[in-house]
DNA sequence: AGTGTATCCTGCAGGC
DNA sequence: TGCCTGCAGGATACAC
């Protein structure tokens, strides 16, 4: 999916041109992105305006007049498109749904592969669900030794506990894969394995990716696009994801791809070494 | 607590 | 050209 740069990058379009406008009605084209059904989120979407856009680790926040969130997971594939051109590259392709606004205008969520999920949250709600989510990475109070604090709770392997958006918010596997690289750190070093200076190291570098991806707009691996239609600019910035065999930029070794927790880790072997402790299997 | 596996769904690239 | 396999930015549920 889009990951924290990519949903910034959208936020930011969105707050362009949504705040101020009124939900009319939500047309339903795939119910699947609806957990709550189709029915219960029409009526509470109804006839409410939306008053600011943001953004909480991947997840983008329609803030609703009096109160209330429309939460939008893009998972994979999904799109939010205001006001979407009817035909040509930016179209929709694969709309789910149609929110009509007041104005005339239309808000299309656009999911080829349905994994994305939009919610209707009241304040309460939306609270208890941001509350579960893990820091924000880019917060100016999330600092090394918070990271470190977290690290040191865990077993996991430290790209895995990268995505666990309880244990911190917005990170995906493009990202954790280069701030890893960034770090010099073996995406499979036990997270508590990490002493204080690396733990530093990557608290430095994850800002560092997740800054940058955000100047550049995102990465576009597949199909990204922001909320109009351009792609991503931080994909020739990538140094190990989806590299598998093509040469470290720091040394000329050849990136790998290994597989754990169901997903692709990329790595530079000789940048990257598995590290030192005992329980942990020399694997690259 | 952590890991491997399956699942949701579609599209695309690569091998033959 | 076509068919088949594997893989994809995510998240969750399950068994071990």
């Amino acid at each position: 999916m889009p990951e924290l740069p990519e949903a910034e990058t959208i936020v930011r379009g969105l707050r362009r041109t949504l705040p101020g406008r009124r939900i009319r009605e939500v047309a339903v084209l795939h119910a699947d992105v609806l957990p709550q059904g189709p029915d219960p989120f029409r009526s509470r979407t109804k006839d409410r305006r939306i008053v600011d856009v943001h953004r909480r680790g991947k997840n983008i926040v329609l803030d609703l007049q009096r109160d209330g969130v429309v939460l939008v997971n893009l998972g994979m594939t999904g799109k939010l498109l205001p006001d979407p051109p009817r035909e040509g590259p930016s179209a929709p392709t694969h709309p789910a749904l149609r929110f009509e606004l007041d104005d005339g205008g239309v808000l299309v969520y656009d999911d080829v592969r349905r994994f994305g999920r939009v919610e209707v949250l009241d304040a309460d709600g939306w609270r208890e669900r941001s509350g579960a989510l893990g820091p924000e990475p880019l917060d100016p109070g999330f600092e090394a030794g918070d990271l470190a604090e977290g690290l040191a709770r865990s077993r996991a392997p430290v790209r895995s506990w990268l995505l666990d958006q309880n244990r911190i918010a917005g990170v995906g596997n493009i990202y954790a894969n280069e701030a890893l690289f960034g770090a010099r750190l073996h995406p499979r070093r036990p997270a508590r394995s990490l002493d204080a200076a690396e733990a530093r190291a990557l608290h430095a570098s994850l800002r560092r990716v997740l800054r940058s991806a955000i100047g550049a707009g995102g990465t576009t691996f597949r199909d990204y696009r922001d909320a109009t239609g351009e792609e991503g600019r931080y994909s020739s910035q990538l140094r190990v994801y989806d590299r598998e065999g093509e040469a470290c930029t720091r040394c000329g070794t050849s990136v790998v791809r290994i597989v754990f927790g169901g997903r692709s880790a990329f790595l530079c072997p000789d940048c990257q070494r598995p590290g030192h402790d005992p329980h942990e299997q020399e694997t690259r």
